[in-house]
RNA sequence: GGGAGUUUAGCUCAGCUGGGAGAGCAUCUGCCUUACAAGCAGAGGGUCACAGGUUCGAGCCCUGUAACUCCCACCA
């Protein structure tokens, strides 16, 4: 048997035993139809990024569901993956170029995806490497890229499908541009920030009139775009000007007045301008009244042509000078000061400009209802159960998605256009011909797909499709999917809708929700702040358990967290813990053991049913998703159970060679550690599989071990009433010393009174504890107080009194002080019991079992109540 | 405008289906007891945001109020 060193030192054994786990493929999964299927795909991480908080709660929470599952006899798979992330990577790679000074146009396109390919060679393993210093246990043999060839023919194979029922189309649409990126982006992808801006109310006059419509804009350069201006068909403050003519100030150009039920009559004077080319409402007013569009503005932001004198600005200084004009014209009125939410690009946080543009979309209004189906159906479970509420909404109010993107590094869209008739033909393969009129001059469209396109076949095309692989047919639709609630729309929808459309069936069972790990401050991570927190640098200094342990303890289902690294000194600690505790036991061990019969003693029977229990708990709560709360149970019943109680409560029988229950000890101490270990790896994989290798002095892996399960034969419920007496007993003792400052050195004698007679048996079996734990020099089992001095200081338990005889140290008044006061508790407790068995109410009503608790806890408190005021009687004598 | 969450010990948070309030950290006291001082033994500290209601019984269920946080949304 190995020796182990004093404190536990991650950094000598996580890579090792990492190593050795990889080594023997024990994260590797085949088919295996004789087994129960339990499958996971693994969130991909962008290439861009690095492991962050997020992402370590994310996989650990993955890995301890595949660890349970796995050791539960479960045919296990967990496949991990990257994600090409097409508009973070583009963005990083330009900005790589700039350094250089190059720009995309100067590479090309060949050029540039070259260079997108070699960041990701470099970038890409990054992240999965730092999974592995996370512990997770995903079947690497299975890694997958958004963008291999797999995943690109499920991308290709899922537009054809989609384009031939009619799901996709290309059509000219408002959409969000972002003047930055030079791209579209969908409404996901928009963030409505609150942002201080002005009110411009503008005058435009009748023609033919003197009259003015006043109405108020927030972007006053868009007035440039006008081609009508709208009013509440009921409004009777405009009824005589509906059909007429008004000048728009600046252009001079006449635009009609329509009336449309929109406009808001209650909101600013309920006359609005009406910009269909540049404002997604205005759109739909222009197409309800055949407005013509008149976009003008650059794909950069500029202003174009149509926007005459200003052309050529950026919108916001065209912005400023139209106000100047206005003004200096007399036809602005006031500009007033409004706080208002301005749609931004979530990458870079430009505002977005709405225009039009012919893009591909997927009408999505068909391809929801199976996904609300299968929730209201509650095939589809989310774990908490509102972020179910968050899925539908996004759902019900679904808008067709926006699937193009201005950028080079993603799946090209499959279609080609034919440069004679106009045709576009989609195919997965490049067509050599226009299938309309056969010529050859074809071009494919420029644009890629939203990266989302293909995350969103995730959970099947990793399996194999559109191949029918065995892992397919074996492993979808998968068990769980573990993300973050802030993923949901992007995601966890487009999944399933997608896996309703492509398999016919969900792509999972359960989405298990995270929230997101916050500073100590509870602001979100960011670069800007500064604050963000490394898990490897975690990991390095505290080890990957205790950041495991802390990341998943302490923290309800679905609500954010704060990242404390006291929490962390905690966790550690615990390491350390059951660290010597596994020592402890080894130090006492003996090579070449004799298997003798084992003589098991209460206590060994109390900590085998109580890690019985613990068992049951535990799997109650992983099945209930509830991790944390299971982390906690085999954390506390390691620390206070095992190590506080029972380890002190053996000890003397370990010390004694001679002890004919040494061996039952000795083997109690190891199988009820072991178990506990067990149930504690999936939680913190290292320490517990360094451990179990050293006390089972073996090479099988825990990871691979049987998950420990209720047993009927370790249920010793009188054993586990036998202990807690002694426990009561020495608890009070102890506490009493700790009162009177006797220091653990002097040694008292305990004199344990009690008419019980079994219960004297019990503590007549057990003086060793009193002398151990509670440091008695001699202990006395009596019926009655003969022999006990005047000079004892007392306190009753359950069914018993404890005397102290602490001659010098006892103050009489004292004394009875402290017993009057426990006698008044014990009153309160008793009239509180009296009065509600009194109840009729409670009596009718409440469950047998609850009643029958109350009644033997009144019976328990008028003893103790009785003892009390029988020694009271005596002192007072 | 709609929706969700939070409000429990000095701090950060647990508390699973309603049956006498918990943890970690911090504070105080005493211990270097041959697994662990990253430890052991003890102590103090909470009208569970507020107001009603349901119930024999509410931190937990219902209604309302307040404060904070987040998400969604086209009010120009």
């Amino acid at each position: 048997m190995k020796e182990l060193a004093k404190n536990f030192d991650p950094s000598t054994v996580e890579e090792r035993l990492y190593h050795t786990w990889m080594e023997k493929k024990y994260f590797h999964t085949e088919v295996d139809k004789t087994k129960t299927p339990y499958s996971i795909v693994m969130p991909p991480p962008n290439i861009t990024g690095q492991l962050h908080m997020g992402h370590a709660l994310d996989n650990t929470m993955q890995d301890i569901l595949i660890r349970w599952k796995r050791m539960a006899g479960y045919n296990t798979l967990w496949v991990p993956g990257i994600d090409h992330a097409s508009i973070s990577t583009e963005l990083k790679v330009v900005q790589k170029m700039a350094a250089e000074g190059l720009t995309k146009a100067d590479v090309g396109r060949e050029g540039f995806l070259e260079r997108a390919w070699a960041w990701k060679e470099e970038y890409g393993g990054i992240i999965l490497n730092q999974l592995h210093k996370l512990g997770c246990s995903c079947d690497w043999d299975r890694v997958r890229f958004t963008m291999d060839e797999g995943c690109s023919d499920a991308v290709l194979e899922t537009f054809c499908r989609l384009y031939e029922k009619g799901y996709i189309y290309r059509g000219e649409k408002i959409i969000n541009w972002c003047p930055e990126c030079q791209t579209t982006i969908s409404d996901a992808e928009v963030n409505h920030i609150e942002r201080a801006g002005h009110f411009y109310h503008i005058n435009y006059p009748i023609v033919g009139s003197d009259e003015k419509l006043r109405l108020a804009t927030t972007r006053p350069e868009t007035m440039l775009g006008d081609t009508a201006v709208a009013v509440h068909p009921e409004d009777e403050r405009y009824q005589h000007l509906i059909g007429k003519t008004c000048i728009v100030p600046v252009l001079n150009k006449e635009v009609p007045i329509v009336a449309d039920t929109y406009v808001d009559r209650e909101f600013g004077t309920g006359v609005v301008k009406i910009t269909p080319a540049h404002d997604p409402n205005d759109f739909e007013v222009g197409l309800r009244h055949n407005l013509p569009r008149v976009c003008v503005m650059n794909d950069d932001g500029t202003m174009n042509e149509l926007a005459g004198e200003f052309a050529g600005l950026d919108r916001m200084e065209a912005r400023k000078q139209i106000v100047a004009k206005l003004k200096e014209e007399g036809y602005l009125i006031e500009i007033e000061d409004i706080t208002h939410a301005v749609g931004c690009h979530e990458r870079c946080n430009t505002a977005i400009e709405p225009m039009i543009k012919l893009q591909w979309f997927v009408k999505m209004e068909e391809l929801a209802k199976p996904a609300i189906r299968v929730y209201q159906e509650q095939k589809l479970k989310f774990v908490p159960d509102r972020f179910g509420k968050i899925y539908m909404h996004w759902l019900e109010n679904i808008r067709d998605w926006c699937i193009s993107r201005q950028l080079w590094w993603g799946h090209r869209i499959p279609a080609y256009y034919c440069a004679e008739c106009g045709h576009i033909t989609v195919a997965k393969e490049a067509p050599n011909q226009c299938e309309a009129c056969g010529c050859t001059n074809l071009t494919q469209d420029e644009d890629t797909l939203d990266t989302w396109f293909s995350s969103a076949l995730w959970p099947f095309s990793t399996l194999g499709w559109p191949q029918e692989t065995e892992e397919l047919k074996h492993f979808y639709p998968t068990s769980t999917l573990v993300t973050g609630y802030d993923i949901i729309f992007f995601w966890v929808i487009r999944m399933v809708f997608s896996g309703m459309e492509q398999m016919g069936e969900i792509p999972f069972h359960d989405v298990l929700i995270h929230g997101l790990i916050r500073d100590d401050q509870g602001r979100k991570f960011s670069k800007s702040l500064g604050n963000g927190i490394d898990p490897l640098e975690v990991i390095k200094n505290y080890g990957a358990d205790p950041l495991r342990l802390m990341l998943i303890t302490g923290n309800a289902p679905g609500n954010d967290m704060r990242f404390y690294w006291e929490r962390l000194d905690n966790c550690r600690n615990f390491c350390n813990k059951i660290w010597n505790a596994a020592r402890f036991v080894m130090m006492n061990m003996e090579e070449n053991q004799e298997t003798k019969l084992l003589m098991l003693t209460s206590a060994d029977k109390w900590i085998l049913s109580k890690v019985n229990t613990l068992a049951k708990d535990v799997e109650e709560n992983m099945e209930h998703y509830e991790l944390g709360l299971a982390a906690q149970k085999v954390y506390d019943f390691l620390w206070d159970e095992y190590c506080d109680w029972y380890i002190e409560m053996v000890k003397p029988r370990l010390y004694n060679k001679e002890d004919s229950t040494r061996e039952a000890a000795l083997w109690t101490l190891k199988t009820v550690l072991i178990n506990a270990l067990k149930l504690l790896h999936p939680f913190m994989p290292f320490i517990t599989e360094e451990l179990f290798l050293h006390i089972q002095d073996t090479e099988e892996s825990i990871m691979i071990s049987q998950w420990p399960v209720y047993k009927e034969e370790w249920n010793y419920k009188e054993n586990e009433e036998e202990i807690d007496a002694i426990k009561e007993a020495v608890r009070n003792i102890r506490n009493i010393r700790a009162e009177m400052n006797v220091v653990p050195s002097k040694k008292v004698h305990v004199y344990v009174v009690s008419e019980n007679e079994e219960l004297r048996s019990v503590f007549e079996r057990s003086k060793v504890f009193f002398q151990t734990l509670a440091h008695a020099s001699e202990v006395s089992v009596q019926a009655d107080r003969a022999g006990i001095g005047e000079d004892a200081v007392s306190v009753v338990v359950t069914n018993a009194t404890i005397y102290m005889p602490l001659a010098d140290l006892v103050d009489f008044a004292k004394e009875i002080e402290r017993l009057e006061k426990e006698k008044e508790k014990l009153q309160k407790e008793v009239e509180r019991v009296e009065k509600k068995l009194a109840n009729q109410g409670f009596v009718a009503k409440a469950p047998q079992n609850v009643i029958e608790e109350e009644t033997a806890k009144g019976e328990k408190y008028k003893a103790m109540l009785a003892q009390v005021e029988e020694r009271l009687a005596q002192m007072q004598k």
